[in-house]
DNA sequence: TTGTATGCGTTATCAT
DNA sequence: ATGATAACGCATACAA
């Protein structure tokens, strides 16, 4: 049985009221009544109940957070940022997992709208629809993908492309193959866009899109027989996932990486050092994204009426390692 | 502003009390209010707000998940079952992360215990004492560690040792290198009682302990250079993580495996076919082990008397991949 | 079968 | 500065 403010009251001899002011505004009350409160409070263990006080408040204290599949190192690092920064703030995380299937997410958003005071959304494939309905249901901040005009941290696609093309064409390559996400994807199209528009810039360099593939290191195994066949000198992966894929369906056709072919991947999520070779990759600091996330919901939920910034661009940073190298046809001679 | 059960029984034209009973007790109500009320109330939207129902029927409909790391992707497929499992049932998962802070773990279950009707910790490293303690403030299901005799879902190490060392045994391996986890944790703790325990029964088996390591990739690289120094043939790493900075190190030293020597990891996460060499790894499917803790923890949860069992070992299974060969002694001459 | 009344634990409003 | 009381949304014992 957990003790009640009723039973502090009780033991302090003081109301149910002034128990219960003396946590919430310490100024209110006099300084022993306060002290005295305090101390038995703490002595007897009283924890308040967060539902009922949320039942009055209006606010229950928790963020939920929405994610296609946790065990998608992407989905694990914007979570783990979105538990600690909410956590500081003094809120708990309720956890939604669609498993990937993006018509699981309304009733799953629905089911925890009245426990949560706001909502974090990684939906990288729901219609554009049903999250604008969900956003009248609930506030909502979305994550690495907008929608209308709805709050949302995403990141600077056509940057980071173009940084990851920067890099390969400083290597001598010219043709590079894309092998892109789901269509369904939001990213995928803003980075096939973001591709086209820096290459559009140069002449020389020539993009051939192998199409869609499913965002994991299953999809990277598919393509990586038609990046070979296509006789581009270097692939940009839809993510990193894809890039594994790619490495390991190479090395299975014993084409060298880097030097038959170079891989970039997006993301830079941590196992991107643990491959042989290590993956060149453009990424963001992903706990950051999911911790930027927190902060807008906060002030959004505390502050309804004047949103800050609706919108945050997080910036993708290279990382040269090992997947990248000269274009073959760079040193003929060699 | 979210529809109440007051809406729905204005507008259905009953009390208050019929509406709740329409939806929790439907045999108690007539079939025509029954529909009516059942309609209006899907008509209207609404949700029954879960906060104000626990207030009275003391169960919140939540249940807790405490992890060290939400990043591991040990933690990231516990934290995948116990979620799926839970929302099937219909229950909610509030997460917690400690980032792996025992002494922040307390603070954190206690912040919980009011909105959640249960818990289950991934605490490998707390002390037993606090454990112990907040269980008598929570209804707690341990996984993958035990403690007192609080309900555990945790693995039969001896097993998935044996299973490991069988396997490098009939390769030809002789002395086997243990490269452990922090002295803290407590499977560290009965892998190597189980690999002492299997060894012992071979007088031709020698293990060598390398001491303690931190449970990352990290670890497994600083543990590399003792591995080569150790003249062990195969070594045997904590988990995978640690399997991992093992592959890497020895990689950059120039010690091929398997012809050098042979590594297997404990785990057998997903990244595991990843590496170069594959990785060969005793694991169970983590995801089933979540799950696990979640029927065990609702089933005490919803009938505290009779517990039906209080411990479930979840058996290993050796994934031999690339990363294990044979002795480079067992054939001298070739 | 249905409605009324009470209470869950807390905060907020109003007296005192 | 403090206490009594209402209210949050719902479930339930009880009355009708």
């Amino acid at each position: 049985m957990p003790v009640t403010a009723r039973d502090v009251a009780r033991v302090a001899g003081v109301s149910i009221s002034t128990v219960s002011r003396a946590l919430a505004k310490p100024d209110e009350v006099s300084p022993e009544t306060r002290d005295k409160v305090l101390s038995t409070a703490r002595g007897m263990g009283y924890r308040p109940n967060l539902a009922a006080r949320g039942l009055i408040t209006g606010r229950t204290g928790n963020i939920g957070l929405m994610v296609p599949d946790l065990e998608n190192p992407f989905f694990a690092a914007v979570a783990k940022g979105v538990q600690g920064k909410a956590r500081t703030a003094g809120y708990a995380v309720v956890l939604a997992d669609s498993d990937e299937d993006p018509s699981r997410e309304r009733d799953l958003v629905l089911g925890m709208a009245s426990q949560v005071d706001g909502l974090i959304m990684c939906s990288p494939r729901a219609p554009d629809s049903v999250i604008q309905q969900l956003a009248d249901e609930c506030t909502i901040v979305l994550v690495n993908r907008e929608c209308g005009g709805l709050p949302t941290v995403s990141m600077d696609n056509l940057d980071g492309i173009r940084q990851a093309v920067n890099h390969l064409r400083a290597l001598g390559h010219r043709t590079i193959a894309w092998v892109g996400g789901p269509v369904t994807s939001w990213s995928t199209q803003r980075r096939l866009e973001a591709l086209k528009s820096v290459t559009a810039q140069d002449p020389e360099l020539e993009v051939i899109d192998l199409g869609s593939f499913q965002p994991y290191v299953s999809g990277g195994i598919s393509a990586g027989d038609l990046v070979i066949a296509s006789g581009a000198t270097a692939v940009l992966a839809y993510n990193d996932l894809v890039a594994f894929g790619l490495l390991k369906r190479f090395r299975q056709r014993g084409v060298r990486v880097p030097e038959d072919i170079s891989v970039v991947g997006v993301d830079d999520i941590p196992m991107s050092t643990l491959t042989t070779p290590e993956l060149t990759s453009v990424g963001i600091p992903l706990v950051n994204c999911g911790r930027a996330g927190v902060d807008m919901l906060l002030s959004l939920v505390r502050d309804p009426s004047t949103p800050p910034e609706h919108h945050h661009d997080l910036t993708f940073r290279l990382v040269v390692r090992e997947s990248t190298g000269p274009a073959p046809d760079a040193h003929p001679g060699v």
